[in-house]
RNA sequence: CGGGAUGUGGUGUAACGGCAGCACGCGUCCUUUGGGAGGAUGUAGUUCGAGUUCGAAUCUCGACAUCCCGACCA
């Protein structure tokens, strides 16, 4: 990609009362657009981050089994008074057509559909167990969205339903999503702690996966024992870690990444999902629930990875894996350089723009944070070299022009 | 939802109740060219609605919006 073509502008200012890192950072580099609060337009940088994110976790979900559907984010009615949730469900979005005078929701969940959707096509115990999932946007009414990207209005998110013919079954495949998440947060570059917390009325707990980090909104404390954390909020009514019974815990502030929870039989009893066991019983379903949100994942990325001249991208997130500095008098050389990577496959910036200074060029790059930064410069080409230097690192390594590729292939694997 | 702060060109900011100014951006020209350059010139603005006043960006009331704190967050 050409950058003279890109579409955004990064800024040097921003309003003063925008607080939040992960704000100041996309929104200044131009990954997104703020259109109120807590709703965002994402730009081709922004989104590039965000498909990577959603092909991670697309890819864990296709392992463990997952099949992908897209449910409609436009609901009836009916569904949710079906489960008690039009009611109840604080941050529900309600609705009236103006013409037809119908009430509709806006979805901030998906089990009102899924569940129905599921009993259209399984009834019997051969056809258990199952996962769906999607990457949809969710609406949320959040009364006070904030944070950047932490806690939006309208937001991606991963949700994975799985339907069981027994508690023990769902048992097994919880741990089996447990561990695929723990892989998705490892590869999209931020340390997630597997956290114990509520689970309302229907288990003794739900599992957080929590980021440790000052810009959380979250409170978790975490057993040093086990490398485990409780939620404070199940804190209070039960004292110590709930694994190892370790008294000495460290307070911490967090952000929610991901929450996986055991549903058991709520919505299967509220749509009548059953299925017909071995002996031609009907049964109920038992299910779990398990999501991640995308652009809250991306915004805590942000949060910790950053330095105070930009972003950081981990590799696996990047919205491109090299940015090629054009700041040379021989700009063929530079397209040269570019048409080379490109052919190699690999995903280039290529900053091309003539008019633009090579300081404003090298400040760019580091708020960008794209992982490697390679520049066409005078003295470098002087010995048929370019400059080569990571995001995240000082150092500047020299590199023969003709060898670049192999030598971020190398690094890059 | 309770409390607080703030709304001025595309962006960031100034202006005692009395001519809306500066910087960035964008356009044109000249110079400059390895860490967000300099000069010339052009472009574009007081959130909305009432009220007070000879006169309102400025004071009052209301609406809307944004940010922050708290409550809430399957």
């Amino acid at each position: 990609m050409r950058q003279s073509a890109l579409f955004a502008k990064t800024q040097k200012q921003l309003p003063k009362d925008e607080t939040s890192t992960n704000a100041r950072l996309l929104l200044r580099a131009g990954f997104v657009h703020k259109e109120m609060a807590g709703v965002y337009s994402f730009l081709p940088l922004g989104l590039r981050v965000l498909n990577n994110i959603a092909n991670i976790i697309r890819e864990e979900m296709f392992a463990i089994g997952g099949q992908e559907v897209f449910l409609p984010s436009l609901n009836p009615k009916q569904n949710w008074q079906q489960t008690g949730r039009w009611e109840t469900l604080d941050d529900l979005f309600r609705f009236t057509s103006l013409y037809t005078k119908t009430d509709y929701a806006l979805a901030g969940t998906h089990e009102e559909i899924i569940v129905p959707l599921v009993q259209r096509f399984v009834s019997s115990y051969k056809e258990l167990p199952v996962a769906i999932f999607q990457i949809q946007n969710k609406f949320r009414d959040e009364k006070r969205a904030k944070s950047g990207l932490l806690r939006g209005r309208e937001f991606l998110m991963k949700d994975l339903y799985s339907f069981h013919a027994n508690e023990q079954d769902l048992d097994r495949y919880y741990q089996v999503v447990k561990e695929s998440y723990d892989r998705i947060f490892k590869k999209a570059g931020v340390e997630a702690v597997y956290t114990f917390a509520s689970g309302g009325t229907f288990s003794k707990y739900s599992h957080e996966f929590q980021v440790l980090t000052q810009a959380g909104e979250d409170t978790v404390h975490v057993c040093g024992a086990c490398a485990l954390a409780v939620n404070e909020e199940i804190l209070r009514e039960q004292p110590g870690c709930p694994q190892c019974g370790n008294k000495n815990l460290r307070r911490e502030k967090a952000i929610e990444v991901g929450n996986i929870f055991k549903l058991k039989t709520k919505y299967s009893s509220a749509f009548q999902l059953t299925y017909k066991d071995e002996r031609g019983e009907n049964k109920e379903v038992i299910m779990g629930c398990y999501g991640i949100g995308l652009n809250r994942l991306m915004g805590t990325i942000v949060e910790t990875s950053h330095d105070k001249r930009g972003i950081i991208w981990p590799e696996s997130v990047a919205p491109f894996l090299v940015h090629l500095l054009q700041i040379s008098d021989r700009p063929k050389e530079a397209e040269a350089a570019y048409e080379q990577l490109q052919n190699a496959g690999i995903e280039v910036l290529y900053d091309d723009r003539e008019e633009v200074r090579a300081g404003e060029k090298f400040a760019e790059a580091d708020l960008l944070g794209i992982p490697w930064r390679v520049v066409i410069s005078d003295k470098a080409l002087a010995q048929e070299n370019v400059e080569v230097k990571e995001r995240k690192s000082e150092r500047v390594e020299l590199v023969k022009l003709q060898n670049i590729t192999d030598f971020l292939r190398a690094t890059n694997s």
